[in-house]
DNA sequence: CGAATTTGACCCGCGC
DNA sequence: GCGCGGGTCAAATTCG
């Protein structure tokens, strides 16, 4: 458990290395594809893998001319010919290596779809047979028993709120809870929200379908969510009162010259505002593919660097998205599950692990504000909205917001939030998510942030986690512990990683930003063609 | 002409 | 209580 992120780094990098070997398309790519590959990867690689690259070209090309070059001399082998022979051979050697790597890597694939299938028709099964079993949907039901609730865990929560008491925190996680098996996969965090929105409004008698059906109402009531708690009311609703629901809102920090990160999502822009400290417009946005669907997003070019874009994210989509939306959403609403149980677990607020060019910040955020407080001071910062920042620029260390954010935080602990930063110093530029949202990216096409599992933590059942914590343990057995990691580091990375919707969150987001061949992507290679990235780091997670 | 965007007004929370 | 700033609304405008 301990060397988790560790290890997820390491293998990250080693990935990263054995990408541009493999090449990979849907774990069985050939050699030809290999050299394509590479070859479309050499303008993006930095310099190592440039040569790494070429290396691998070798074998490729040397086999068109091992069959048209050597036949004619191979009766009179000279020196020259004989170092040729031996490259070949080499080669040769290397090539029926990636032949069985690429084998195995597509026997591991499909053997993860096969499971992930499985898990999709047991968890139908589940939602079905509830469903018989409860035809009508009422208040009476959201009191589920505690066995029920025991079938869908889910770690999203607000016990990191001090305020909360125990009874209410049971009854909204039963809430929550029952909101997910009703409502499948495609549900996250603020789905719970609305749940307890729409009980905090008297919305009782509301069915969680109800309530999505009815949810064209729900805008406007999370509008006066907060008007609405301030009417007296008794019970929990009265302890909801004085805690109001945070909303946790994921940034992710893009170089991008458009005017907005295509994400797969329709969006209609209802305001602009001039926010305070940067000359660049805010605009806000909503979900249209859903007419009730609650989700925002905010959209502001970064102060210190205008090529940069900080799309901020708020709220679940209460419709299936496009499959081109799926990964966006999975890794938004993981990393926001993360963030909300996150300062459940002791983490050590300063923790900053930098793991072969990976980095991720975790820190505790019961007064979280969002990060880009520090390096944009015109976003906004409410204790209200706990912010997880996800940065997918290629920022450099020194002038990286993070790493200042880093050193800085022990000063200000008030601006405590939580960032990943994907944007390392050593493998920026070769990073497979580098180019996630490229200016001009195609709009429906888009074969970044596949999440092979299809889901994130939020949606799962039970038997989902389970399985999930299995996969996680396993995967952890099976990996050589650091040794270069300070016990510091190794301490404080346990702390993080035993919290299991930080794992959910970090495999949902790595997952989704990789990519797999699976769940109807089929063909659609990574840009870049790190396709093979996510087929070994699936084999490795396996 | 309908849909999308723009933009000024308004509401609300927060800090002083 | 007041002012500031973020967020949202909705009428006006633009676009396809």
């Amino acid at each position: 458990m301990e060397d988790l992120t560790e290890r997820i780094g390491h293998r990250v990098v080693e990935e990263d290395k054995t990408a541009d070997s493999y090449g990979g398309h849907e774990g069985g790519c050939r050699e030809d594809t290999v050299v394509n590959k590479v070859g479309s990867n050499l303008e993006s690689s930095s310099p190592e893998h440039r040569n790494m690259n070429l290396i691998k070209q070798v074998p490729a090309k040397s086999n068109q001319e091992d069959r048209s070059s050597m036949e004619p001399d191979s009766k009179v082998p000279s020196s020259s010919q004989k170092e040729k022979d031996a490259q070949l051979e080499s080669a040769r050697a290397e090539m029926g290596e990636v032949r069985l790597e690429n084998l195995r890597l597509k026997t591991c694939l499909n053997q993860i779809m096969e499971d992930y299938r499985t898990l999709q028709m047991q968890f139908h099964d589940i939602v079905q047979q509830e469903e018989i079993n409860n035809p009508t949907e009422t208040e009476n039901n959201l009191q589920a028993t505690d066995q029920e609730t025991e079938l869908v865990s889910l770690t999203l929560g607000f016990s990191n709120d001090p305020k909360k008491d125990g009874k209410n925190v049971e009854s909204s996680s039963k809430r929550k809870d029952h909101r997910v098996t009703k409502d499948g996969l495609s549900l996250g965090l603020d789905c719970k929200l609305e749940m307890s929105d729409s009980h905090t409004n008297g919305d009782e008698k509301q069915s969680p379908i109800n309530s999505f059906k009815a949810s064209k109402v729900e805008s406007k009531e999370n509008n006066l969510l907060n008007k609405a708690s301030k009417i007296a009311r008794s019970g929990d609703e009265e302890v909801q009162q004085q805690n109001p629901v945070r909303k946790a809102r994921v940034s992710l920090k893009t170089r991008c010259d458009t005017l907005t990160v295509n994400d797969g999502c329709q969006w209609r822009k209802y305001g602009q505002k001039i926010a305070k400290g940067n000359p660049c417009p805010r605009a806000y946005y909503r979900c249209t593919i859903g007419p009730t669907c609650p989700v925002r997003k905010q959209v502001q070019r970064y102060v210190e660097d205008m090529s940069i874009l900080i799309t901020t994210y708020e709220g679940t989509h209460n419709h299936p998205l496009p499959a081109s939306a799926r990964g966006m959403a999975s890794t938004t609403s993981a990393a926001a599950s993360m963030l909300l149980s996150g300062s459940s677990s002791n983490i050590n607020p300063t923790t900053a692990v930098d793991l072969h060019g990976l980095k991720f910040y975790l820190s505790d955020n019961s007064k979280s504000r969002p990060l880009h407080v520090y390096n944009n001071p015109s976003l906004s910062s409410s204790s209200s909205h706990p912010t997880i920042t996800l940065d997918l620029t290629s920022t450099p260390s020194s002038s990286s917001p993070f790493t200042r954010f880093s050193s800085t935080y022990p000063q200000i602990p008030e601006f405590a939030s939580t960032s990943l930063n994907f944007g390392s110093r050593e493998t920026n530029q070769t990073m497979p998510w580098r180019n996630m949202f490229p200016a001009g990216y195609g709009s429906d096409s888009q074969p970044y942030l596949r999440n092979p599992l299809g889901m994130s933590n939020l949606g799962r059942t039970q038997e989902e986690n389970n399985l999930h914590q299995s996969y996680i343990q396993k995967y952890q057995s099976s990996l050589p512990q650091h040794p270069l990691l300070p016990d510091t580091i190794v301490a404080a990375t346990k702390a993080i990683t035993g919290d299991p919707t930080f794992q959910s969150a970090l495999e949902a987001a790595l997952m989704s930003i990789i990519g797999t061949g699976g769940g109807g992507n089929s063909g659609a290679a990574f840009e870049g063609g790190n396709q093979g990235s996510g087929d070994k780091f699936v084999q490795k997670l396996k």
